[in-house]
DNA sequence: CAGTATCCCCAAAGATACTG
DNA sequence: CAGTATCTTTGGGGATACTG
C-alpha cells in the first residue's frame, strides 16, 4: 500500500466513500468474497454449527483454510465461538447479530448479481466475441 | 472446485441466495475485491480516463496489474474501452451503464461498512485481547 | 501511448501429520 | 472433536524489457 490513510479527503461519495473508505470497504469485501466465506456464512445463517459439521457439508475444505476463514470471519465480528469444555471438546460457531445485519446489504448486492446476470453474461460473450474476431 | 453445482437445491435464500447463487455472487464479489478494482472504479467513477492518466493517479499500480484489471471489468462489462486511432494510440476508458448501476449495490454495501466499522474495530480488538489473554 | 511478454517472488491454498 | 504445525504447491502481483 502507497501514499494511504488519505483521512483529510472530502469524499465525493460519487463512488461510495472516499479513497481511505475505499480501502477500508475493499477489505471488508475481501474477506466475503474469498473463496470460501461466503459458503461458511451461508451455512451458519441455517443455524449454529459445529466445526467438523461444517466442514462435512462444505465437502472439500480442508483443515487449515476452515480454521483460518472461521478465525478471520470471528476477528470481524461475524461470527461467534463457543466452546464447551466436554470431552470430547465441542466448538459451536454462529452467526453473531452483526454477521446478520452484514447480510442484508449483502443480500442487496446479491440481487443486483442475480437480476442483472444475463447482462453480465452478454458483456463476457460479447467480450470473448471481440477476443476471437481480432 | 469439487462436486459444486448444487442446482437441485430449493434456494432457502436465507443468505441471499442458493448455493448456485452462491457461487456466481462471490465470483462477482470477488472481482470488484480484488486490490486494484474498487480503486478503478472509483477514478473511472469521476470521468472517462486514459491508461497512463489512470495510472498516474493509482500511483503505485504496475501496467500489467492495471492492464489486467481492466480487462477483467470490461470483460465483465462494467467498463467499455475506447480506441482512437491516432498516433500516438488513444484509449479511453469509462463505466458503462452496468457498471454505475453496480455502484448502488455496492453503496449500499459501503454504507453499512461505513457505519458499522467501530463495531466491526471493536470486534478486532476483542478478538485480539482473547487471544492475547488467552 | 498503450499495451504484451517474461521472469521472479511471496503469500495463501492445500495435503498431511500430529496434539490437547 | 477441534484444531495447530509443517511442508509443498500455485498463481497473482510486481519489475523489467520490448512492440505497434
Amino acid at each position: 500500500m502507497p501514499t494511504p490513510d488519505n483521512h483529510t479527503e472530502t469524499a465525493p461519495a460519487c463512488d461510495g466513500g472516499g479513497s481511505a473508505a475505499c480501502e477500508h470497504i475493499s477489505r471488508t469485501l475481501a474477506r466475503i468474497s474469498d473463496k470460501w466465506s461466503m459458503l461458511v456464512v451461508r451455512m451458519l445463517g441455517r443455524g449454529p454449527c459445529r466445526f467438523n459439521a461444517l466442514r462435512r457439508e462444505i465437502g472439500e475444505i480442508s483443515q487449515k483454510v476452515l480454521a483460518s476463514t472461521l478465525r478471520d470471519l470471528e476477528e470481524h465480528g461475524f461470527v461467534s465461538r463457543t466452546v464447551t469444555p466436554v470431552t470430547p471438546p465441542q466448538v459451536e460457531y454462529a452467526l453473531t447479530d452483526l454477521g446478520r445485519e452484514f447480510l442484508d446489504p449483502v443480500r442487496t448486492l446479491a440481487e443486483w448479481v442475480m437480476a442483472n446476470s444475463s447482462r453480465m453474461e452478454a458483456a463476457r460473450v460479447a467480450y470473448a466475441a471481440r477476443r476471437a474476431g481480432n
